[in-house]
DNA sequence: TAAAAATCCAAACATATCTCTGCTTTTTCA
DNA sequence: TGAAAAAGCAGAGATATGTTTGGATTTTTA
């Protein structure tokens, strides 16, 4: 097989590279060479070299010895798709959100809805439809669909994905003094308090929501 | 002594949280708990049990038995100080850029200068004194101060602080295609290639510049 | 003021993680 | 086509790092 070039990077460093910046924008920190080979199916001595090439090209940084230091440098790859400025990209809908558990299974997928990628940014993103009137306040309605991007943080006042009492919810999320609540956006509802609930989980952040006709 | 509270967090809690935040702001990867330790001259110990209690807080969140994983949850903490919506921060001086190496200590410090934080954001920051007229395209003359945040890592275009030889510059920076240029904005100097210089490190980026008159 | 909570420590422990060695196979390119 | 570069592996070494244990001391609070 060729082994086709971009920017300066083979396939294989491009993939790791990829691998690390997904996670990255996953999870807040970067992965560990291991955890990267897991994902990519190779060594994790196939990794560590191709990490060394990805420094000594200037596309990461690291540090010497410590874990999950991998800086990205920002190259000015394919920024601007030139096309015709719209990027879209695939989200998968994987569930009703206010039921049960959705799952993170290729599987389970209802299906896909495409986004422009600038109302989103970068990231891992999945939808979910909406059941109940609890989020209306927000502009959010019964049968709508959000979209969440991936991430375990998320700061106070943001509208979240979370697990609670094994079931997925969507409401804004209020930190304040120590003490954390789940707000619904409408007065019919009270907000939970989830400060000490070790069942309490958050999926992500809403990023948009699509009104489905 | 008497401990203050503020936010909930007791002082030593504050502490480590502030230093955890700080490393991050500065280093863009989260500390080991034996860093922190050595920063704040406690144990590792002691650390790890403020970490616990940080977490179940929910001031932070961390992934059990890997290094790193320290995330911020960011409160409405002391956003808007309320007082006439100017924050300054003091910013040390420490030397003159284009000249011998700038010195990281108190001790060498011409001054400080303060600076509307609103102005150059969070993290840990210092100003150099530019002499020369290498970046006089970028409006950055002889005399200015450059107000440089402190960080390992610059997108392709950031203005720069870097050392090269023993010496502190201040340029343009350029990554295309695995190669790295220093540009001056001045068409009397060539850019520097720097791809493979071992003796190239990344200051920090320069966030503001200040014309003394 | 006594119990509870917070702070701190030294010393291990367990393992996560980076790094090295030596070797094979595939791909690139002059 | 043959040497060099890239990609990959298994296995181990070295250490960085989270975690536990068993205390001592101080501060808070009911």
């Amino acid at each position: 097989m060729t082994v086709s070039r971009q920017n300066g990077l083979t396939e294989s460093q491009a993939k790791v590279l990829k691998t690390v910046s997904d996670f990255i924008a996953e999870n807040g920190y970067s992965p560990t060479a291991k955890e990267i080979a897991e994902i990519l199916n190779v060594t994790q001595t196939s990794v560590f070299e191709q990490l060394e090439r990805l420094e000594k090209k200037r596309y990461i940084t690291r540090q010497k010895g410590a874990a999950r230091t991998i800086g990205i440098l920002e190259h000015n790859q394919e920024k601007a798709p030139k096309n015709d400025g719209v990027k879209l990209v695939k989200v998968p809908i994987i569930g009703t959100i206010a039921a049960g558990a959705p799952i993170f299974a290729d599987e389970n997928m209802e299906g896909e809805i495409l986004v422009d990628e600038s109302n989103i940014g970068k990231g891992r993103f999945f939808a979910l439809r909406v059941r109940g009137d609890s989020m209306i306040n927000a502009g959010i309605n019964n049968g709508d669909l959000v979209i969440i991007k991936r991430q375990p943080l998320a700061e106070n006042g943001d509208i979240i994905a979370a697990m609670i009492e094994n079931e997925a919810t969507l409401k804004r999320l209020s930190l304040s003094g120590g003490e954390v609540f789940l707000l619904p956006e409408n007065e019919k509802y009270s907000p939970i308090n989830v400060t000490c609930r070790e069942d309490f989980k958050i999926l992500g952040k809403m990023v948009t929501t699509v009104t489905v006709l």
